[in-house]
DNA sequence: CATGCCGGGTT
DNA sequence: AACCCGGCATG
């Protein structure tokens, strides 16, 4: 993808950094903190103790939110679930937090929850614990590859989304660097991934952005078929490609580029857990308690679909969408009267909605928008219609077309990140990134 | 002058 | 087809 002999005049991609980094779940085996534990990974099941009450209880972790580095433990003998932060939560009995010194140094990926001679219902509470906290709560898919990189052509160095960043650890999706589809899982799979945890450090140490935008994990993830009059929605990236593969570009050789064509007729769709009431899980720690950086623009609708999101129908209320690769999109509708938003979501770009998806006024919105499409969203004029149509009718007959009030990849990143640019600012062709 | 991108050349 | 860039329109 980098540009061979001939390089852009103004490229300097000499001086990019490409964030290749292989460690893509660093999954920081730094198990000392100060006191209690810091930065550890916890797993459901696990059994830990906290302070309760004034003394110790032993407990089994329900789940383990590195963003608040939180652990939300059930503790059994009070019947009861608590809420802990990290360092208040130690993992050898009898110990009250230590005060300085490393108390316990876990080795976070050989993690095995240890079977001592405790009591028998204290092991099938943890087994019961594994059990619910892996179907209700948000899990995690392998953050890396089940974030279809966007604007990127996915293999270059732009994978400079490093990530590991906070997420619940529920972790059974294993990542692995290909997406080896672990089938019946990924189309049966009731539970979408949530907050594959971008880790938008890195994109923030490159971009400068203020950026604090970082996908809470409230919200759920899922994929939509964009095959027309296929609204088929499955969780796991896996699932959709295969759907896509399997029933809409049907044999077509599983060669060459193939491979990457069902990228182009999926989207990723959003679901806000807090904004629909129940996430269908009974279990009370399904959603994050705290969500700092909303990113609703759109007020909360009474009527929030109930049903499992994952039907095969329209998505619902608060399923937005975000396509891959707009390049190739459909021909795309502004999704204008969206309020501002305090924060901007992400940094990585969103390509612009379909006519279905933007229903006025529904809650749809957009995951990532960028500083410059939030700019765009308040800013921008009278939004000119479909500019980059697919159809012929683009008229060339009068001159080139306005110059858009939007900010365009060159803006947004800059020519230092010229390799972050749509690919059609890159051939200083019309942007399709930032569509006016 | 910086930017957006058309038109056309190159690989 | 993908890629690149000269050059012009525009703000």
């Amino acid at each position: 993808m980098l540009p061979k002999n001939r390089l852009g005049k103004r490229s300097p991609l000499g001086a990019l950094v490409c964030g290749t980094s292989t460690e893509g779940r660093v999954i920081s085996g730094i198990g000392a903190g100060t006191h209690g534990l810091h930065r550890v990974k916890l797993y459901p099941g696990q059994r830990v103790y906290v302070h309760c009450g004034g003394q110790e209880c032993g407990g089994v972790v329900e789940q383990h939110n590195h963003v608040d580095d939180e652990v939300s433990v059930f503790l059994p003998q009070l019947n009861t679930h608590v809420r802990r932060k990290l360092e208040d939560v130690w993992m050898t009995p009898a110990t009250p937090p230590p005060p300085t010194n490393t108390p316990y140094s876990v080795s976070s990926s050989i993690d095995v929850p240890k079977r001592s001679p405790e009591t028998v219902d204290m092991d099938e509470i943890m087994a019961a614990m594994v059990l619910t906290s892996l179907s209700c709560s948000p899990m995690i898919q392998s953050p890396i590859q089940e974030e279809p990189a966007p604007a990127l052509s996915g293999m270059d160095c732009g994978n400079s989304e490093v990530s590991d960043g906070g997420y619940w650890s529920c972790d059974h999706g294993n990542s692995s660097p290909t997406p080896s589809p672990s089938i019946a899982e990924a189309d049966r799979a009731l539970v979408p991934p949530v907050d594959e945890g971008l880790d938008m450090e890195m994109e923030q140490v490159l971009f400068d952005e203020p950026a604090p935008r970082r996908r809470k994990n409230s919200v759920k993830v899922a994929y939509r078929c964009l095959w027309p009059n296929c609204e088929k929605i499955l969780t796991s990236i896996v699932g959709i490609k295969r759907h896509v593969r399997t029933l809409h570009l049907g044999q077509n050789g599983e060669q060459d580029h193939s491979q990457r064509e069902e990228d182009f007729y999926y989207t990723e769709i959003y679901q806000d857990l807090e904004q629909t009431a129940t996430c269908g899980a009974p279990q009370a720690s399904c959603g994050s308690p705290s969500s700092p950086t909303q990113l609703t623009c759109s007020p909360p609708t009474p009527d929030t679909n109930q049903t499992s999101p994952l039907s095969q129908s329209a998505p619902g209320n608060f399923w937005q969408v975000h396509y891959e690769h707009s390049y190739q999109a459909l021909p795309p509708v502004r999704l204008t009267p969206c309020k501002p938003v305090s924060v901007p979501a992400s940094s990585r770009w969103t390509p612009p909605l379909t006519g279905h998806q933007s229903k006025q006024g529904t809650p749809f919105r957009r995951r990532s928008v960028s500083v410059g499409e939030q700019w765009l969203q308040n800013h921008s004029a009278p939004s000119r219609p479909h500019p980059a149509s697919v159809s012929p009718p683009r008229s060339h007959c009068t001159t080139r077309r306005l110059r858009g009030e939007a900010k365009k990849c060159r803006k947004v990143y800059g020519i230092e990140h010229r390799d972050q640019w749509c690919t059609a600012c890159r051939w200083k062709k019309a942007c399709q990134r930032f569509l006016d």
